[in-house]
DNA sequence: TTACGCCCTGGAGTATGCTCTAAGGTTTCA
DNA sequence: TGAAACCTTAGAGCATACTCCAGGGCGTAA
């Protein structure tokens, strides 16, 4: 399957895959060239990439795909390290949440009060 | 007064106060340097540094606050104009909040039925 | 054969907001 | 006078995740 084909199916753009590869988070096989040079993806390669897909849509970055693909690769991508990872994400998303909130209070506090009060606390920086 | 007072006066770096005035965040008057070319910054550009400091704890980005500021210039820093400005970024951060507890619900399912089913929809790509 | 689509490489550019470096000049204090 | 602290500039580098480009080669169908 070349580079296109795989673009398709995948909904990455072939710059995006010869991306992921130099980051080294996928690598093609000692045969992943064609005669002309052109890169041949393996199903194997082509799962690696729905993997990646849908772990990113949960946010998380490449780095974190890496350990999770490094996890697979030392057969250690267990329902325990699965869990651990995830919940560290659920943690770190938690806390942005909450940042978030108190981030609205504190804007909405503002514009409540703004009457009088929002233009010399912007002016003087004495929003805490 | 110098850039290393106002440094520890804002929290801002020296270089960072280079950096706001690179890209016109404030500007030194006229007469804002010494004999020995050394930046001097007045009260007001003290105070505008006090604004910009109080807004960026509140989410907004330089460009943002670039806007807020252009506001103050043209003296339309009115209780409308911020309150627009302000409810403007208080649906952004409604949003961000609703994607990340969307996010969170769906992290949460998938550690919560792992047995058995968590690392099939990882390798699979099979996460909705 | 030729046209067209697909693919290759290395390198630069994008956005955001700094941060650091090199190589020098200025101020201040003892 | 000399050291130490402070300041100057232009320009590169960082992190993230691509995206685009120029200048070429490859593959296939008419």
């Amino acid at each position: 399957m070349r580079i296109g084909e795989v673009s398709r199916l995948t909904g990455f753009t072939p710059d995006t895959l010869r991306w992921y590869e130099k980051i080294g988070l996928i690598s093609l096989e000692e045969n992943g060239r064609t005669t002309g040079n052109y890169r041949t993806y393996s199903e194997e390669v082509l799962a690696r990439l729905f993997l990646i897909k849908s772990v990113k849509n949960l946010g998380f970055s490449l780095k974190e795909i890496q350990l999770l693909l490094d996890l697979e690769e030392e057969q250690n991508l267990t329902c325990e390290s699965i869990s651990g990872v995830f919940n560290q994400k659920i943690e770190q998303v938690k806390n942005k949440i909450q940042a978030l909130q108190e981030l609205q209070v504190k804007l909405s506090d503002l514009v409540h009060t703004c009457p009088g009060n929002c233009k010399e606390h912007i002016q003087k920086g004495t929003i805490k």
